[in-house]
DNA sequence: GAAACATGGCCACCATCTACGAAATTGCCA
DNA sequence: TGGCAATTTCGTAGATGGTGGCCATGTTTC
């Protein structure tokens, strides 16, 4: 409530006085500095953040554009950005978009208002409407997850997982282990998610001469419901492989599932890896592909706190690398026990 | 980037006629409202954030101290708050406290800076410290979750749910089912939690003029872990109880586990309800007991904007009403399978 | 005695908003 | 049509709280 000014009457010093002593910049008698300081705690001095923000162009804030506030993803990629954050005492403000692209577009407005210094955008929908807009601020502004530069070049600073990599590289630790059939639970290649995904799994295939059974590869909706649709599937057909990649966790615990009701036995007779290492792949002992959304939370808020503090950087991708979380549903089987 | 000065140079009048055109408030002629509006669109105005602060003392942002940025239960709370934080067009700040008393008393002065219009506080520990220093700020705060007024008198808005009855309420079920010998597994007695809760199950047994079988009552910390040694405590005691009431859903997932390796029957010989009614409980169909997180956010945020609305308004607290999600585990029970 | 340094007040600035009052316009009646 | 009041229009002048440049004054040092 108290102002500098009010502080300075007590005090019998101007204003700018006052600001020189608590500040610690310029020069101020060290008694006159130490009454300021003491009458300022006294009376409950606290500068105020507007009056500062407004002359030093900083609010100490980022914005924070998700499109799903209630999604454990996002939620690990803001404590990992908050965590960065903090060190610079920075907080992060949440912009819930619900996935829609005026709320997008308005949002992004905010950012030229100073509601914060910069923005952490994640959007379910990267297209040249919203990226136009981020360019036209001017502000600084870290893309995550799933943008991709269309003609190469680095217009955004960017983070983001290698989802690709991740699939191949699950396949891969099924391929060294010497199993040739795998199968692949995947989503609708006609969004980009879906064909990532599934480019990782034939990439690994044929750096490895392994002929593709289409039999074995089976497109979900990443619900456990298709999942055990998928696998059930594969039952039917009578063609269950040795190993099943799957490109999410809920999918491949629906599968798990099948398993279990229909007597086959995991890891022994069929091992699976999922993708995500949910709490629940976790609990369960699933094997799964670690997306690391709190490394990319950890990236985004550095990359974004090095662009506020130097606007002239180059712009930098960063592509995190997935890792694997080899649990119980990938062992090395022993013999199966039924 | 633009101003009102720029607009109002570009129209030939003075700011504070931009200002009132574009406000909508004052008088100014139709024809120039008209075009200081198309040049203010044209020239991509946006009106800065922390002047408008300054002068409004508002910042249309509210702050969210929590004590663990990753748990489930706050950001659904989060989530529930920002629904009505939205309507009002306000947002959320995340303040993450990490449960430290010190980093606590250095967000509160964050509120005193402005840096928001208010607070939803939320804390491990409600004492005089922390409690005075809200009262000192004179700015809007709303407690959730578990802060009790010292002498019964509303002295903070106060949001919380009543454990107490939800434990109170499991315990109910299982007695009008019938069963009179039920077991609970609790958290610390030191803890104001665990207090609580065990006095909503023995509140029960009371009111239905049951004895109390100590052996029945198990003390864990709320991990899997602590659950699972509570019941097989029962267990090697030979006093397997009829139901069990557990005071968090980790818990009771860790009884549950050892129940299965070790034959004994859910619900069949054994009834279990847990407590929070997590994703974990969802999946595993567990009975849990709700504890309507998002309520609780919604109701914060709806007495925090009421009060920023109106400083002057009574204090009030309100008490939620825990519900029961009943699953499988506490299902009418056919006879046991073995 | 002059240069070097320390001290602290004054003022402009940040962008917006608003009270006030001057100026312009309109309406109304004689 | 003139005159007066009511109404509309719009600019001037702060005010918000903090910051930092500039400069006048005072002190020390060589």
């Amino acid at each position: 409530m108290a102002t500098i000014y009010e502080i300075a009457r007590a005090a019998g010093v101007s204003p700018s006085t006052v600001a020189r002593a608590l500040r610690g910049s310029g020069y101020v008698s060290p008694d006159k500095r130490a009454l300021i300081q003491k009458l300022a705690r006294e009376m409950g001095y606290v500068p105020n953040h507007a009056a500062r923000s407004l002359k030093s162009k900083r609010s100490q804030k980022v914005l924070f554009l998700i499109p799903d506030i209630y999604n454990p993803f996002y939620f690990r990629m803001i404590k990992g950005a908050t965590e960065v954050l903090e060190e610079h005492q920075y907080f992060p403000v949440l912009c819930h978009t619900k996935g829609d692209p005026a709320l997008e577009m308005k949002m992004l407005s905010n950012l030229q208002q100073g509601f914060g210094d910069g923005m952490i955008f994640v959007s379910f929908d990267f297209n040249p409407k919203n990226t136009a807009a981020v360019n036209a601020s001017g502000c600084p502004v870290v893309l995550t997850n799933n943008y991709q530069s269309p003609d190469g070049r680095d217009a955004f600073d960017c983070v983001f997982v290698d989802t690709f990599d991740g699939i191949r590289m699950a396949a891969q630790h099924f391929i060294s282990r010497g199993f040739t059939r795998i199968g692949y639970i995947g989503g609708n290649i006609a969004t980009q998610t879906g064909r990532e995904r599934f480019s990782g799994f034939q990439h690994a295939l044929q750096q490895n001469h392994i002929a593709a059974d289409q039999r074995l590869f089976k497109v979900g909706d990443f619900t456990m419901e298709s999942g055990r649709r998928a696998m059930q599937e594969l039952i039917d057909q009578r063609t269950i492989p040795q190993a099943l990649v799957v490109a999410n966790d809920l999918m491949a615990i629906g599968a798990m599932r099948v398993c279990k009701e229909q007597g086959i036995h995991i890891p022994g007779d069929l091992a699976i890896i999922g993708m995500d290492n949910s709490d629940l792949a976790q609990f369960l002992d699933l094997s799964s592909i670690q997306m690391c959304e709190e490394e990319i939370g950890r990236n985004a808020a550095r990359l974004l706190m090095e662009r506020i503090e130097n606007p002239k950087l180059e712009k930098r991708t960063i592509r995190l690398q997935p890792s694997l979380a080899l649990r119980k549903t990938s062992e090395a089987g022993e013999a199966p026990a039924g």
